[in-house]
Parts: structure tokens; sequence; C-alpha cells
DNA sequence: CGTGAAACGGGGTATGCCTCCGGATCATTA
DNA sequence: TAATGATCCGGAGGCATACCCCGTTTCACG
């Protein structure tokens, strides 16, 4: 896509180190202090101009996007190694967990996430579209099995997913109500196909 | 409690007044622009300067447990209804549905909530704490008559009204979703005890 | 009415978001 | 290596909100 018909021109040095700078630091505060970390903070600690922080990216969740590619190859590995799982079942139950534990990196990260996949032209919403692809394959095998109810949609679980992480908060929980919670919700979708 | 061993003068009655108006008029914002909406707006529109509403309300959170707890009467009807109920495990399903219904009187009521679940001295708990009882004795008659498993508690549901409350979100998700999800909710705590 | 306790309110500080635009910086070419 | 112009930078500034200080007003009481 870079070399297109036109010559174009190298991008700038600087501009390159700004920007790893910037997506450094950024992971650094939205880790400390959740997703609604002050972007002038950030710029700040990069050694950078707000405005260049907004030239690389536009909005927060711009930025949410980025940070989020980052650490999906990470679950990738969780991935592959569900996949191999003989209960598809127990797959699908441990990509729940997976994507549960995905949600938390971040405090607040599921309030974007559960934003974009209303809105139409959130960034984000391409990142929830590919997650939410992976959960309709785990369960489209454990339907096929009988090891999930079939009037449930990859689209429901994930929306779940998201429910489940945001209801364990952003300070310490019940300590077991986190996978009580998990609990009830699988006993849910993997019952009975009664409605 | 008013009326302790020394006399104790009468409200100004500009106190009442303005007390009493900076309330309806943030009632109306916060239906109209979630529980975010701002409170310079509210004491504007109240006819009152800022430092008066913060004097009445110290927090936003303060000004929500007035709110509610104006609401919650309403909710009364609902439960008294619910009681008379033959089938203890339905009374709890509708019970759970008023209470997701209640969380959604204000957009974004639901993080406030969860909130004041974690932290100590939030003003909002003991309203929390009226709801987990509440939800405790729907919650105990059906473990009674065998149509709830008996693993769960009253705060666990509370939490899981709340994450659908949330889950459901602002803005209009799918239309079916919210009963989709709920299905799912019903069919974990209504299912047999299978841990 | 007079009086003082109680409440008021506007302006002040602080913080964060986001944009403008003059000026610095870098890739390119010769 | 030096000139050149596209590209990118950065800080100041406009705007919105939360929250507090303190001189002034208003009301309840006698």
């Amino acid at each position: 896509m870079s070399p297109e018909g036109a010559r174009t021109r190298r991008t700038r040095s600087d501009s390159v180190r700004n920007r790893s700078e910037i997506l450094d630091v950024a992971e650094r505060h939205f880790a400390d202090r959740g997703v609604s970390a002050s972007l002038e903070a950030v710029a700040r600690d990069a050694g950078v101009g707000s405005a260049t922080l907004y030239r690389h990216f536009p909005t927060r969740d711009a930025l949410l996007v980025e940070l989020l590619d980052r650490r999906t190859a990470q679950v990738v590995s969780d991935i592959e190694r569900l996949e191999q799982m003989a209960d598809s079942g127990e797959a699908l139950a441990g990509w729940m967990v997976a994507l549960e534990e995905f949600f938390g990196v971040f405090d607040g990260l599921p309030g974007p996430l559960r934003d974009a996949f209303l809105e139409e032209h959130n960034p984000l919403a391409s990142t929830c579209i590919g997650f939410i692809e992976r959960t309709d394959h785990f369960l489209g095998a454990a339907q096929r099995d009988g090891k999930a109810r079939a009037d449930v949609s990859g689209r429901d679980l994930f929306l779940a997913a998201l429910a489940l992480s945001w209801a364990r908060g952003s300070s310490l929980a019940g300590p077991d109500s986190p996978a009580r919670l998990r609990a009830l919700l699988r006993d849910g979708f993997a019952g009975p196909d009664a409605g």
C-alpha cells in the first residue's frame, strides 16, 4: 500500500520515533491509571507536544486500537492451545476466560469496547469484530457437538464476556465472585437447548 | 435526630427551596444526558450558584442517592406484586428484571453503583445493600423451593443484574440481545445445582 | 425590628481536551 | 555536502468542567 503509483517520500525519522515513544508511554499510563488516563500527561512524559500526540492518534480510541493490536499477538498463543483441545465445550469455556482476561489489561477497557460495538465508525469496531469471529468459531464447534445451546450468537457471548470483565471492576471485588459469575454464565451457555 | 438536646434552629426556607429545586433539575439532566451530566449546568438551571449545589450535595453520588431513593418507592409496588406470586422461581426472575430496569433510569448508572459496591465510604453503598437484601430475600425463597442453585448469593445476582444493565448500554444495542443475555443468566441461576 | 447565625453566589484555581500556526527538522536531489 | 521544500513539531490558547474561598445577603428568632 505504501509504494503506490507515484513515488512516496519516506516517513520522517522523528515522526516514527515520536509515535513509538507515545505508544510506550500510553501503555504504561493506561496500565497504571486506566483507559481514562490524561493524554496531556502521556504527551508530556513522551517528551512531545500535545498536538503531536493528536496528530498521530486523533482520538483516545485510535491509541487503544494500536495498543490492543500489540497485545493480540499474545492472545493468539492461547487460541492455538485451545484449538487443540478435544472437548469443544471446554475450548469455548477457555476462550471465554481468555477474552475476559484480555479485557482486563486496562482498567475501564470494557467501556470503549462496548461503545465501539454500538457506534459505526469507531476504530475499535474492527478489533471487536475480530474477537466476535473468533468467538463464533469456538461457539460453532461447541454447538455442533451439542455442548452449547443453539440460540446464542458469538455477539452475545462477546458482550457477556465484556460485561463479566466490567463487573470484575477496577478495584478488587470479592475475590471469588468473578469465578461464580463465570460459572453462572457457563451453566447458561453450556446447558440444554431449553428456551 | 433533629430535635437534639440543645435547641435547634429551623432550616432556612431558601435552603429547602434550593435543595428541592436542585433535585428536580438534576433528575431532568441525569435522565437526559446520563449520570455524567454537568453539575454546573444543573446549578445554572436551578438558578443557584455552584457553591450552593456542592454545599447541599458534596459529591455527584450524594445527589444520586437522593434521586434513587425517590424512585425506590416506585419499585416497592413491583416488589409487592412479585411477593404474591406462587412460583418463587418466577418471582426471582421478575425481581431480576425489575432490578435491571431500575438501573436503566439514568444512562451510566451501573458504573457508580458498581464502584460504591467496592468502595467503603460511598453514600451509594447503602442503596446497594438495600437492593442486595431484597435480592437475597427472593433468592432464598427460590433456593428453598429448589428453583435456584444453592451456590450463588444475592451479591452475585445483584452484580449480574448490574452487568446486564451495563451491557444494554447507553445507546440502542441489538434489540433482542438484552433478552438473550437475560435468558443466559436465568438458565444459569435457575438450573441444577451442578458446579 | 434588630441581630447574628446560616446560607448564598460569583469569581478563582486547576485540569483536561483539542486546535492553530509560526517555526524547526528531515529526506531528497544535485 | 549544501540547498530546498515537504513534513512534522510544539506551545499557546480557547473551551468546558470540577471544586473552593470569602465577602455579602437573607432569614429565623426574640
